[in-house]
DNA sequence: TCTTCACACAAGTAATACTTAATTGAAGGC
DNA sequence: GCCTTCAATTAAGTATTACTTGTGTGAAGA
């Protein structure tokens, strides 16, 4: 093996033209002519000593050297830009693009977005509510905040406090299903994006903690927890609400929690953001604020029997 | 975020000297002055708009953005640098380097490799025995043939055929103790190496197969397979011997393997070689005569009982 | 205090990368 | 079958980048 690395330049044109499978469209993406690009990869192959494509009339294909060397530059030029990018990002204290699902950005994130905001005037924030889970590397997203079991390989991830789900109400439709037993004739409100938690966290399940029967009959389903809790607000039904999804409305009287017993899952919010980008200033401000938002609230809750799913 | 990348021989000087933690060392590294790569980390820094070292009185430390870039920086080289060389592996047709552990080579592949070389003078072969797990992509080895259950992540992995173990012996040995039930109070020989085999693969586990109650005591261990056999083939006691590492001394009437029941474990050797070699002549050829090889002496064993070792 | 060590700077030079413009060679429309 | 178009190549000239030599600076250690 003569030397460690070829002309990195040219390894670079390489990787554009293999990516592309062609060598006009490779010279576009590094903005160099064509003729430049095709002398980069005939030096390239001068340097290893055998062709890397064939030309074909008006097509190139890889050789089996190509082949070798095309996976592997292009993880290596990926690494190598994700490297700088995430440094250019580490200079920037002011700006902060955190994502969340639609649910929770509704019912708890959005309402108070502006007192983080005004505490913070320096922070340029962005905000991006979306169910799928967006690489923070790849999109230049800084704090994701996610739902669920949590396997975040790579990623700082701060769990936030147990998530548990009680019924709610409209007062009004509360005065007509006041107790545990009679709430199984209640219109119920089912919220379908949390049907993946295993073991279920679903009407059957409370009833079985409350200790009642229960034969699931129909209900009005809704794909988003926020929606779900809406229907409640607007007096469709009873919804099964988690903890950040109701603390608004029952605080504000929209709806009530009567029954002091909830179901805990141990799927939770966490607070997920990059290694490197974890002691940035901006980072560090919105992660403080948003478990000092949580605490905040956690007192309402105290007179609630929580009864972990798992040991139904 | 202005560009994808900055210049990339900055960035190499960059991944050199923070590797080293030194700008003269990563100078040497890359055979340039240090007064050039000075000069380079200081092209990088304009770029990115920002100090990447901090310059003590005779030492450098790395900033903040400095901590963010390294190492993805020097996984990114690493990885362009494997597959470079992966690429000049491919090209080369003629050497061929195999690892593999120190018994399967005294006992079965160095006795028959001189068939290899004689049928395949064109390949350039050379052996490396060891029990360390070698990496193929950074050792430099294109097959290596490993015993154990296998997870063999990114590597093509061939299993062989299916392992088991049988009490082999000198033939005087064999006199005095005929039978089964005898052997309890035979001198026994244990082989370490298999007691990482879940279920275990061990003498009492055979005597289980063999429905005998046995009660283990004293025996004399070797760490390595070969020493195991080398003993028993000395008169030492009588060994549990591998398929492949009883073959020849069995073949050669040193050993003899009166009791034709054997226990199986679901371990294995493997043929391990990098994807982007598997198709290489030398490799392919190394393959095709190593799993027919072993079919050559499969039949010798046809009068066996074989008992998985699970089902015991 | 003097030496040494590690990096920085400046000027000049070597090497490399890129552009323009013309060429080849084959596919596809008419 | 001819012409057009497309993709890559080649050659010559130019711009840019990378490197060397030589000198300078500041601090640690003998």
């Amino acid at each position: 093996m003569s030397e460690r690395l070829p002309p990195l330049t040219a390894l670079r044109a390489f990787d554009a033209a293999a990516r592309h499978m062609s060598f006009a469209k490779a010279a576009e993406e590094l903005n160099v002519t064509p003729a430049a690009l095709s002398f980069q990869i005939k030096s390239l192959e001068e340097h290893l000593g055998a062709p890397l494509f064939r030309r074909l009339n008006r097509a190139v294909e890889l050789t089996e050297a190509g082949m070798a060397l095309a996976p592997g530059a292009k993880d290596g030029f990926r690494a190598l830009s994700a490297a700088w990018q995430q440094t250019r990002r580490v200079l920037d204290t002011t700006s902060l693009t955190v994502t969340a699902g639609p649910a929770l950005t509704a019912k708890w994130l959005a309402p108070r977005l502006y007192d983080f905001a005004r505490s913070h005037p320096e922070i340029d924030l962005r905000f991006s509510a979306t169910l799928r889970n967006v690489d923070l590397q790849r999109d230049g997203v800084d704090v994701a905040i996610r739902f669920g079991y949590g396997s975040d390989e790579g990623l700082v991830s701060l769990p936030a406090r147990a998530e548990w789900l009680t019924p709610v109400m409209t007062p009004d439709l509360c005065a007509q299903f006041p107790t545990p037993e009679s709430l199984r004739a209640a219109p119920l409100i089912y919220d379908d994006s949390i049907s993946f938690l295993s073991p279920p966290c679903d009407w059957p399940a409370w009833f079985k903690a409350m200790g009642l029967e229960f034969t699931p009959g129909s209900g009005t389903h809704f794909s988003n927890a926020d929606h779900a809790i809406d229907a409640a607000c607007a007096g469709l039904g009873v919804a099964l609400g988690r903890r950040p999804m109701i603390i608004k409305d029952v605080q504000e009287g929209r709806l009530v929690a009567p029954f002091k017993t909830a179901i805990e899952t141990e799927a939770r919010f966490r607070f997920l953001c990059l290694p490197a980008s974890a002691e940035r200033p901006q980072i560090k401000a919105f992660r403080e604020w948003f478990f000092a938002e949580i605490e905040k609230t956690a007192h309402m809750w105290d007179d609630f029997d929580i009864i972990p799913v798992q040991t139904l």
